[in-house]
Parts: C-alpha cells; structure tokens; sequence
DNA sequence: CCGTACTTTCACGTAAACGGCAAGGTTGCG
DNA sequence: CGCAACCTTGCCGTTTACGTGAAAGTACGG
C-alpha cells in the first residue's frame, strides 16, 4: 500500500530516489504541462534526464516546486515574480556546489552571506504582502465589529422600548 | 493647486461629489480601461449617468473599487474570485436600501445579521491566505536561520581554529 | 518481443485581464 | 457656438499560464 505511485506500469522512477513528471506533479498538485511551462520560463531544471530524455525530479526539485505553486496560489504571485524570487534561489544552487567547491573560509562566508541576503530580501517580499493582507482583514473586521454594534442596538431596542431611532 | 484633477477642461464632476471614469482610475490607480472591464464582469454598478451617458462615482464607489484593486493584487484573488466575494457585497447595498424600507426591527434584524455573516466569510478568505502567507514567511526565516548559524561557525572557525567540518 | 502507459517536443487553442483604436457623442471653457 | 478634451460602445490584439492534441520515442510487466 505504500506503494502509491506505481500506477499500473512502471516502477515510477528508473532506481534511484527520482521520479517522473506525472508523479511530481501529481504530489504537488498540478500537471506536468504546467510543470514543463515553469521549466520551461527558467524556475527550475529538471536535475537530471533518463537514458530516453524522461524529465526526472528529486527531492529538492519537488520541493522547489512545491514552493514556487505556493508562490503561485497562496501569495498571488507571478510567474515572471516568482522567477525573480527564484532566480535568487538559483544563484543559491549554484552558490551551494561553489560553497563545496572551496575550502576558504572567506568565500564561504560570502557565499553564505549572499544566501542570507536572498532570504532577507524573500521574507521582505512575503511580510509586506502579509501586512497589507492583514490590513484589509482588520478593516473588514471593523466593519464586522460596527454591524454588530448595530445588531446589539436593535436587540436592546426590540427588548426594551422602541423609542428614536439610533446611530443615525 | 488642489486642483489637481480637473487638467485643461471641465470641473471633473458635473455639479455634485461624483467623479468621472478617468480620475477614479487615477484615484485608486488604474486605468478606465480596467474599471470598465470590472464592471462588465458585474463587480459594480457606476452609481449614476450623466445626461450624456457618462459613467459617474460616488464616494462608496471608489471605496469598492479600491477594495477590489486591494483583492487583486494584494490577496491576488482572481476577478473572479472576486465577484464572489462582491457579490456578497452587492447584496449587502440593496440591503442597505431594504433597511432603510423596513421599520420592522425582526427585518433589519435579519439583514444586519446577513451583512454581519457577508463579512465573517469574507474574513474567513483573507485570513486563510495571510495564515498560508505567514507559513512560507516562517518557513523562509526558518532557512535564514541555519544559514545565519552556519554563518556562525564559520566565523567563529576563521577567528579560532580550523578543526573538523562542523555541522556536517 | 509485445503491448500499454508514460514521456518527449511542436504546435495550435483558450480563458483571463486587460490595451488600443475607431467612430461618434458630450462637456464646458472661451 | 466652436473646439479641445473626455467619454461611449464596439471590436480586435496581446500577454500570461496553461490545455489539448499529434507524432514519435521510451519503460517495462508478461
């Protein structure tokens, strides 16, 4: 029963730890299509082909992907965004080999530090959203608290008396 | 030089509040473009013509369409998406109109009580994306972290010793 | 080795959200 | 009343983010 994926043929990756597109896609609930296109504007690389040119993803690549849909559906973000936002977690890979590449500590401390800085600056791009997110909840929430207010008026007018008419 | 709107010809409004297509697009930043296209798909009803046609916005007009400029790109709903939740937001001005026609208090006790569940919903949406939102912030502030700890170590190895690999 | 399901690239189709232009009507200062 | 600037309703074009085949190759259990 673990075995999911399988479908009815193939044992869904060649061997080792890699899966296919349709699979991929599938977990991070999309299509392959979609996944093809995202490749295809530069927001990943596919990490490795089959003997056959089969598209095979790993762990990291599903979780990139799974990022870049969260982009996508959750802050609303761009394709062309998330390419820029993305562009920076690149630059993080390739930072990443460069970082065992070396063993000066000085450029590792910059790599590191560059990474920081990509952070910082996607945790900058996300806060603010939040915030004017969060704003737009509050002001509806006052509007809720407002009707409310309303509501309890007319309860304790329906209760009571019903004399002048109130807020207005 | 507070007047800013009118340009070269006309006052910008006939007579009264109401503002013309071209400087509610500019208000809420837009183009007339888009404000007719929202209207087209049923976002909102201009409020009043003049003798000629021309679409005029009252006050509560440019709050809706800022309100609806706010759901596009800040929460990235769709217009779509939008309308639904607008459609919330019509009903709630004809209830509006209805109170005002009512004066039995169990009627405008069940509006006020629609329009009070109008706008749980719609804080319902708003705070499911800002939680969503706020997961991939502390996600990512999560990775800022470790990099920052191994950032770190590093710095602590350069100024000591240069023993073994650290959290390897 | 065979059949079926999955994958590849290429190409065209489409829905959403406008941009831009045309042809004609409106406003309103001068 | 004249004219520049703005508005109206079409209507077609464009970009984004895919969907949907078509034609051909691949993976693999039987």
């Amino acid at each position: 029963m673990t075995d999911t994926k399988t479908g009815v043929a193939g044992t869904g990756a060649t061997s080792a730890g890699l899966l296919r597109i349709q699979e991929v896609a599938a977990q991070i609930g999309t299509t392959p299509r979609s996944v093809r296109y995202w490749e295809e504007l530069g927001l990943l690389t596919p990490a490795a082909r089959s003997e056959g040119d089969y598209r095979l993803y790993d762990t990291t690549d599903v979780e990139r992907l799974r990022f870049i849909k969260a982009l996508r559906d959750d802050a609303g973000f761009s394709l062309a965004e998330i390419a820029q936002l993305l562009e920076d977690e690149a630059a993080r890979e390739r930072g990443h080999a460069a970082y065992h590449a070396t063993t000066d500590p000085g450029e590792r401390l910059r790599i590191l530090g560059d990474r920081a800085v990509r952070f910082e600056h996607q945790i900058d791009m996300l806060r603010s959203k939040v915030e004017r997110l969060q704003t737009m909840v509050d002001e509806t929430e006052a509007r809720l608290s407002r009707t409310r207010a309303k509501i309890a008026d007319l309860t304790v007018d329906a209760g009571a008396a019903a004399g002048s008419e109130p807020g207005r």
